[in-house]
DNA sequence: CGGGTCTATGACACCGGTTTCCTTGCCCGC
DNA sequence: GCGGGCAAGGAAACCGGTGTCATAGACCCG
């Protein structure tokens, strides 16, 4: 139906009506079929309430028939709004990033906006400019922060006045309710030291994730209410710092082990670090649950497959990115939210597994 | 500068020229400056060759001085074409997932490019439905498709014919050199072989994965040949279907430590799946390595955690991922692709760790 | 019965680029 | 001296929607 008027100069070699390439229906191609302004059938689209029961019925009709589906790149060039997610991080966990993305991704699914990841490096010198050209190049409809980059004032800055929505995830609150999810780590971290005094451990140690994230100091902070409940402390040389990663578990656990004073029990910070401290322990000879009980953090795939299994504190990520997306999507979303989903706070839970112990009489302090 | 030509009704509450909101420089604003019509800062941006020296200059200092980038939405709209890279891909392994995408944000970082990612489900009825309306809704640069899609015939019919650029990554050569990225997988699963039978092992068994992908056929193919060279051949009763999981690993483990024949080594078509085995083996109070050897596929993070060490066969997956990207985008990129991502040929190799050993005389055949 | 409010709709500009097509010099060969 | 080819650049339509504003009719109220 190309419209031939102004005298065209008939087509380059005139294919004989080369079976119309098949261009997907626009709003226009609504518009006329149905009888009424493009306006109008994109107000049935956005769903305003002024639109006549008859005549959005025409147009819904129309827009089945032609199997239509609004363009998202024109509607966010004309609405200043793409229907683009975007997730922003800072390398941490792969697991953890999955996690997040596997959540939201639930909860866009069918929802006609997309997921876009962006990674960052907060060290580096240009990450700020990097996160500012992807935020206000791409119109996001919204942004979610997870635990690795949440804490950044400035990119919270640069978020707020290009006036994009956003939701922060975070072991505590940091500001506003409203753009927040809460993962409350600090109460996990409490349950493995009341799980560890329980089985009679007196001499715990603890090895806390780098100083720079949040969360080590309210995994370290929650312990240390536990061990205080339990009318125990943390010495000093029982408490020890590494950076989240397995190498760091190692390390950590040799020091541990290597010196006079031994602890029967080592809380770690994340799984990865406890599985380094594992390896550290074996490598003295020593049994894992059996001489020295390992508890870590997270509950990562590693933990169950581990052996033993290690006993950890299970934090609902994937539940956690799937919340951050109706928090920031809300009244977007077409399908209900679920009532779990709604109210902004996770707690962790620990799980009991096989390499945790009560205390080696023997052995022990 | 608002042209307040036709007798504007002034604006409706008159701010005191309220420090004007600071927009995004358009091309418009490029053009004016610099004295030209939009049509050439086009040109200058898209690399037209028929710019005169003196006039690119001028727009490109306009350009620098306004911080101007162009709208990737708008030239999206304009072109037919959005700035973004999609990545399909059907759950599997999530650090599979992980990796592939931090290839492909490793190419495509600061050429203006953002990456979307699309899991989908292949068993579900409205798979090719869902695809389709995510791919022709959102016009992308080009779409990769790791292993878990990439044999989908429909998947890339739908593709070829939406006319989007996509590449595929597979363990074999699947169509085309120029959009295929191949892995190898059979060379690996060979080189696995050959170390188990090198090692003195004569009853080996296999853990396959799946039927439905191409890989586990390739692995299986792989071993086999390795065996055969070596003179030997794989059993009935050693020869086993997993699902690429842990649990499923467990299962094949303890089915091939419940029967008479033993074997003395087990190769697994994942890493998860050998640490399944794994803990079947524990199970019985054998000793990995000692008692049985172990062999993965795929060097994930558990590998190298685990205790003793998976020895296993490296697949490097971030380095196809970035392969794929530079398949699909060369020409686009700014930066010079790495000469190693330049042939699209990935070769696994063969990571011996603690996990094998040699037979043990008394306990083997 | 005039005027005000509310519903339902359309006209038209606009979002920020690209595409198509056209013009203008200028150089070249004959 | 002139047609032709090519480099350089511009005007206007266009991509497929949304925003702003105007308008027509229905209804309501004093």
């Amino acid at each position: 139906m190309k419209k031939t008027t102004k005298l065209a100069p008939a087509p380059k070699a005139a294919l004989p009506a080369a079976s119309e390439p098949r261009r997907r229906p626009t709003i226009n191609d609504v518009a006329r079929l149905a009888n009424v302004s493009k306006k109008t059938v994109s107000r049935v689209i956005n769903q305003s309430p002024f639109v006549n029961k008859e005549t959005r019925k025409r147009i819904d009709a129309v827009i089945a028939e032609l199997g239509y589906a609004p363009d998202p790149v024109a509607r966010g060039l004309a609405s200043r709004r793409s229907y683009l997610v975007g997730l922003i991080y800072d390398n941490p966990n792969p697991q953890h990033v999955i996690d997040t993305q596997q959540g939201i991704l639930d909860i866009i699914r069918g929802s006609g906006l997309e997921l876009v990841v962006h990674p960052c490096n907060r060290r580096d010198k240009d990450f700020l400019p990097g996160v500012r050209g992807f935020i206000d190049r791409q119109k996001l409809a919204g942004v979610i922060l997870p635990s690795s980059v949440s804490e950044d004032e400035e990119l919270v800055a640069l978020l707020r006045d290009s006036d994009t929505p956003y939701v922060r995830i975070a072991s505590v609150l940091l500001d506003n309710e409203e753009n927040s999810i809460v993962t409350h780590d600090r109460e996990g971290a409490r349950q493995a030291a009341e799980h560890l005094a329980g089985l009679g451990h007196k001499t715990i140690a603890h090895v806390s994730g780098p100083d720079t994230f949040r969360s080590s100091h309210e995994r370290r902070a929650g312990f240390m209410e536990g061990l205080k409940a339990a009318g125990l402390s943390l010495d000093k040389k029982l408490d020890l710092r590494g950076a989240y990663t397995f190498q760091s578990g190692v390390d950590a656990g040799r020091k541990l082990m290597g010196q006079a004073m031994k602890p029967t029990a080592v809380f770690c910070g994340n799984d990865e670090m406890a599985a380094g401290v594992c390896q550290a322990i074996r490598e003295t000879g020593l049994d894992i649950a059996k001489d020295v009980s390992v508890v870590g953090f997270d509950d990562s795939p590693l933990a169950s497959r581990m052996w033993p299994a290690l006993t950890t504190v299970l934090l609902p990520v994937k539940a956690t990115g799937r919340m951050a997306s109706v928090r920031l999507l809300g009244d977007r979303l077409t399908k209900e939210p679920l009532e779990e989903d709604s109210h902004g706070e996770v707690h962790p839970r620990l799980v009991v597994r096989a390499s945790t112990g009560p205390v080696r009489p023997a052995y022990g302090a």
